[in-house]
DNA sequence: CAAATAACTGGACCGGCGGTCAACTTATGC
DNA sequence: GCATAAGTTGACCGCCGGTCCAGTTATTTG
C-alpha cells in the first residue's frame, strides 16, 4: 500500500495552500498551523506528510524546480544536452531565476527552515535542490573554463539568489530581467 | 544622563558572551536566555539594552565591521580613498571577507533575525551594514565600469557571502582564500 | 553627605511557534 | 464485507522572543 487517494489529495492541497500563502505573506509570517488551516487539514497532517517545515519547503520547491530540471537532463539544447557549456550555463541561471520568481519567498522560507538544527533529510528523498544545482553549474563551469575554481564558484552564484534585497528584486518583473542580465555578465565575464 | 557605567559594563558582557557563544555553537541554538545567562545577567537587561535579537547581532556585526569601516573612509590605499576604484574594490572585498570569516554564523544569525516582520530600527542607529556596504560596493563599481548595473551587481556580489555553503568554506581558512579568490575572480571579469 | 531622580535590572509572564502523539477514522486489497 | 495498514486530528509540550514593572543603584545637585 504506496499512498492513499485521500493522503495525494491533501498533499496537494496542502502544497497549494503553502503556495497562496507565499504570495500573500511574508514566510515569517506563515505558521504550520496557518499553512494547515489554509488547505483544510488537521496540523497533523501536514506534519505526517512533509516532516517539519523544512520538509514543505523542500518539497514545493522541488516540485517547482521538476520541470527545470527535466529540460536539463533532456530537454532540447540550450537548457539540456548538445550545447556548448557556456550557452546552457547561461540559460541554466535564466532557468533557476524563473523557478525562484515564481516563489516569492520560498527561497527565503527555506533557508530560515534549513537553519534548524541538522534537520534530519531522510534518506530517501531527493537530494535537496542546492546540490543538484550547484553540481550542474560547477559542472558546465568547469567545462567552460577548465581552470577555474569551479566548486567555489558555483557556490559565489546560487548564493547570489539568496539575501533579501535580491530576493526583493526578483519577484517584480523588471527586477527579475536585471537581475538575470548582472548574473550573465557576473559569468560571462569569469568566462572569457 | 547618557550611559551609566554599569549599564556599559553590562553591554559589554553581553557583546562578549554572544561572540563567545557564536564560535560554539549554530545561531539557531542562541537564544536570548542563553545569552543573558552566559552574560551574567537578566534576560530584560539583554533586550532593554539591544532591543532584539537582531539589534544585538547587528550590534556585534557593526562593532567587528568598524574597523574595516574606518580604513575605508580616511585610511590609506588601497583600502582608503587614493586608490583606483577597482583596486579599491578588490581590497573592500578582502576586508568584508575576513570580518566575516571571524564571526562564524553571524551573517547568518543577522539574515535569521533581520528576516522578522519589518523590524522597527530605531532613528538613531547607524544605518545597517549591508546598506553601508552596498553603497560603497556599488560606488566604486560604478566609477570602475560606468556602463555596468552597479547596483544590482553590488547586491549580487555581497549576497554571495550569504549562504550555508560559502559560510562553512569561509570559516576555515583556507576556505576564506577561495571564496576571496572567487570573488576577485568574478569582480575582476566583470570589470574588464 | 543626603536626598532626589533617572537609568538600569531581572525574572515572571505572555502569545505563539514547531513538533509529538495516542485515539480515532477510513480507504483499500483480498 | 472484513481486516488492517494508512491517514487524520487537535490537545498538548517545551521553548522562544519580547514585555513589563517592582525593586535597585549610579549619578547629580544643593
Amino acid at each position: 500500500m504506496a499512498e492513499r487517494a485521500d493522503a495525494a489529495r491533501n498533499r496537494q492541497a496542502i502544497l497549494r495552500a503553502t503556495e497562496e500563502l507565499l504570495t500573500r505573506l511574508p514566510p515569517e509570517q506563515i505558521s504550520m498551523e496557518r499553512v494547515a488551516a489554509a488547505a483544510g487539514v488537521g496540523k497533523g497532517t501536514v506534519f505526517h506528510r512533509f516532516g517539519s517545515r523544512a520538509g514543505l519547503m523542500r518539497a514545493l520547491m522541488q516540485e517547482r524546480a521538476m520541470v527545470l530540471q527535466e529540460a536539463v537532463v533532456d530537454g532540447p539544447p540550450p537548457l539540456g544536452p548538445g550545447a556548448p557549456a557556456r550557452e546552457r550555463l547561461l540559460a541554466f541561471v535564466d532557468g533557476v531565476i524563473e523557478v525562484v520568481s515564481r516563489n516569492k519567498g520560498l527561497l527565503a522560507a527555506l533557508d530560515h527552515a534549513e537553519a534548524v538544527v541538522s534537520a534530519k533529510i531522510p534518506d530517501d528523498d531527493p537530494p535537496p535542490l542546492h546540490a543538484i544545482w550547484h553540481r550542474h553549474i560547477a559542472g558546465l563551469l568547469h567545462e567552460a573554463r577548465p581552470g577555474l575554481d569551479a566548486d567555489v564558484t558555483a557556490h559565489l552564484i546560487l548564493a547570489s539568489l539568496h539575501s533579501d534585497p535580491i530576493q526583493r528584486l526578483v519577484v517584480t518583473g523588471e527586477g527579475a530581467a536585471r537581475v538575470a542580465a548582472g548574473l550573465r555578465t557576473l559569468i560571462t565575464g569569469v568566462l572569457d
